[in-house]
DNA sequence: GTACTGATATGCT
DNA sequence: GCATATCAGTACC
């Protein structure tokens, strides 16, 4: 399977979200398939962090090139991983919502829940990464991963030709969002059991 | 199974 | 001060 380059990140951000689903998250060994994306499209959309041009230093991310991590701290607690896409200045992202433990799950399990794989029930390994927070806590993505070149060595997404039904839906807990809320902007693999929510 | 609560960094008013 | 791109624990059906 290959690497996704550059090129994949420079695209729309509604295509990019769609196809991400079914991509694998490699990172230190551990791997993940993407089953869950919500895109967040800069300016105009009251659910991005860069509504209205607004940046910060936390944000600051998004508006660079695209193919880098966006790690941000949520609620003061959790971390949440981007993918940023489209070109320079654009302030474009796609959120990983959810994704299935495919390999290093004991170094998932002891970030995650402190335990070694033996000790960790069937159904919990489901909810290792079932949720953006947990995704990151799973793979151990915290603030320093924020800005990296997700086209790296250790640190990358690759292809995967198996295909997937792909449902579209509204976005999740941004109630606050007005008008943007409503968008159709979340992807998800039907039926897969580490989807957060239906 | 659903419902409510608390934790608390960062940026806004 | 107040709100948020969340999760785990508790209480109660």
């Amino acid at each position: 399977m290959e690497k996704l380059d550059r090129s994949f990140y420079l695209r729309p951000t509604l295509l990019v979200a769609r196809e991400l689903l079914g991509k694998v998250l490699h990172k230190d060994g551990m791997e993940v398939m993407i089953v869950e994306t919500e895109a967040y499209i800069g300016p105009l959309d009251r659910g991005c962090h860069a509504y209205n041009h607004r940046r910060t230093p936390k944000n600051e991310v998004m508006y660079g090139p695209p193919g880098h991590a966006y790690v941000y701290l949520i609620y003061g607690l959790y971390h949440c991983l981007n993918a940023v896409t489209e070109e320079e200045g654009k302030a474009c992202a796609v959120l990983l919502r959810g994704a299935q433990p495919l390999a290093g799950l004991s170094d998932m399990c002891l970030n995650r829940f402190g335990k070694s794989l033996s000790d960790v029930a069937k159904t919990e390994i489901v909810q290792l990464a079932n949720g953006p927070g947990k995704l990151c806590m799973a793979m151990g993505i915290t603030r320093e991963w924020n800005g990296k070149d997700l086209t790296g060595d250790r640190f990358f997404l690759r292809d995967n030709p198996d295909h997937f039904e792909v449902v579209t839906s509204r976005r999740i807990n941004i109630d606050y969002a007005g008008e943007s809320k409503d968008y159709p902007w979340r992807f998800y693999i039907k039926d897969h059991p580490c989807v957060s929510r239906k």
